[in-house]
DNA sequence: TCGACACATGAACACGTGCTCATGTATTCC
DNA sequence: GGAATACATGAGCACGTGTTCATGTGTCGA
């Protein structure tokens, strides 16, 4: 595969820009990515990551409503784990291509300007 | 390929919210999908897309700086194309899961409070 | 039932961000 | 060289967003 990409409509791109605007967030991506494996209740999140109760619940709720995260109740403790396919593809995808060594073919440098090999 | 998954650094998660940002802009996301196949000059994107040339600049900069897209010179042209082969295949990725019918497993039809099966 | 625990939610504020307007820089053609 | 084209960049503004503080809601144990 490297081929045709199928064209997505207006729609599809608004969905796709609001999936990456959530995970766009420090935070909100540690969250997600803390639920990758297995699901976490909301104190462990908050614990592990150093934020508090108050914001770690309403990072949640945007990726609850976004359906993103799925949350569980156990007892009186909610477990938030991962809802959609689609976004744990693209994570495990992101997550390998940043771990593995990662080749980037032709060498730059570190130029910001656009000028290129004339 | 469901297993474990290796744990980014600090600085690791950083740079890929970073990345998720930048395409978390629906201007920016479709600038970079317009990419995807093929170079684009600055003109193209911006009739293409109905955005001002200032606003496509500005958001190529950002999205050149992060070294998500590359400039490329032709004449007094300058074009872009994707310069990132992690941000191409999150895309494809990405695109084909949203155009394919994305089958979500267990239904929750519009469910947005925090409440599961008992 | 009452209190403690775990989480959700609203208000308010500081800060970042997208956009436009104006101006600057590079390249080609006369 | 000078005008015209194609793009880059800075300033400024309106708006969105992340965070905190305070308070509300649901659940279990005594």
């Amino acid at each position: 595969m490297r081929g045709r990409v199928k064209v997505l409509s207006p729609e599809q791109v608004g969905d796709v820009a609001e999936v990456f605007r959530l995970l766009g967030e420090p935070n909100r991506l540690r969250i997600v990515l803390a639920c990758l494996e297995t699901e976490r209740t909301v104190g462990e999140i908050g614990e592990a990551l150093g934020l508090s109760q108050s914001l770690t619940s309403h990072h949640l709720r945007l990726l609850r409503t976004a359906r993103i995260l799925r949350a569980i109740r156990h007892g009186r403790h909610v477990a938030y784990a991962i809802d959609d396919d689609h976004v744990r593809d693209v994570l495990h995808n992101m997550v390998a291509h940043f771990t593995e060594p990662h080749d980037h073919g032709h060498d730059h440098s570190h130029d910001h300007s656009p000028h290129e090999e004339p």
